[in-house]
DNA sequence: TTGACATATTCCCATATCGACATATAATAT
DNA sequence: ATATTATATGTCGATATGGGAATATGTCAA
């Protein structure tokens, strides 16, 4: 064993931006294979594939008629990923009040050495 | 060329299970490595490769001090996420209502094929 | 049947990615 | 200086992935 789960869930099936582009083209109605082609202007195995996984996943649903496949966004597989990310609302409501307290210090006092609390340094010591 | 863009990005660095649960834990305070690895028990070099791509995202920030580096989320960086999961709030509201629907008057009727899952009304004749 | 059309699958290639292990770098203690 | 601690980076092996091209499957029409 070498890597990881996989396209398995919904984070990594939407992690892939023409995923995304497919699952707001088919969130508003049902459409065949070949509109989605057409408006992504993506090739059509790729876009098959693409279904594919979203299928897989639940992402999609589809509804065969005659020789054409209507494909939609099934909306509840993205509640997972939806829920997840609103853990984190609490916290960048704090953090955006904290960035605000500090710029309001700022223009008071124009000083810096951040004595703790928010010292945030993006270093990266590049190679030796 | 081969394959798309990558872990550059928010929803490709928080595909990653693993990844999650690092800003889990780093959401309410900041950490250093070691209690991260001791946390969740991972190996030290696998906990410091995924900061590294959280770092480079953006989806985490690093305060240095001494020996120890101490990381923390950064939830602003969750938001393009959270976003873009809401624009499908409305849908699962309206497919919860239809669900509901549809179970209702199944108890009426009796239903005929769902290929994959479900049957979809919702849909205007397409061009034939 | 044959043929046109719509979609799905297979194969190949180049690259990404994760985990494990080893090793490097940096700071501090003895 | 040497050792120890805390983190970071590099390498390797196994596997996953997406795109392109070719081909397969399925459906309808003449």
């Amino acid at each position: 064993m070498s890597r990881a789960a996989t396209t398995s869930d919904s984070f990594n099936a939407v992690a892939e931006p023409r995923r995304r582009d497919i699952l707001d083209f088919l969130a508003p109605a049902e459409r065949p294979v070949g509109d989605i082609v057409v408006a992504l202007a993506l090739a059509q195995p790729s876009v098959s594939k693409h279904l594919r996984v979203l299928l897989d996943v639940g992402l999609v649903e589809v509804r065969r008629d005659g020789r054409q496949a209507f494909y939609r966004t099934n909306a509840e597989a993205i509640k997972p990923v939806h829920e997840w990310t609103s853990r984190f609302e609490r916290y960048w409501r704090h953090q955006l009040t904290r960035v605000k307290e500090r710029a309001e210090q700022q223009s008071k006092r124009s000083d810096e050495n951040a004595p703790r609390g928010d010292n945030h340094d993006r270093d990266r010591p590049r190679n030796r």
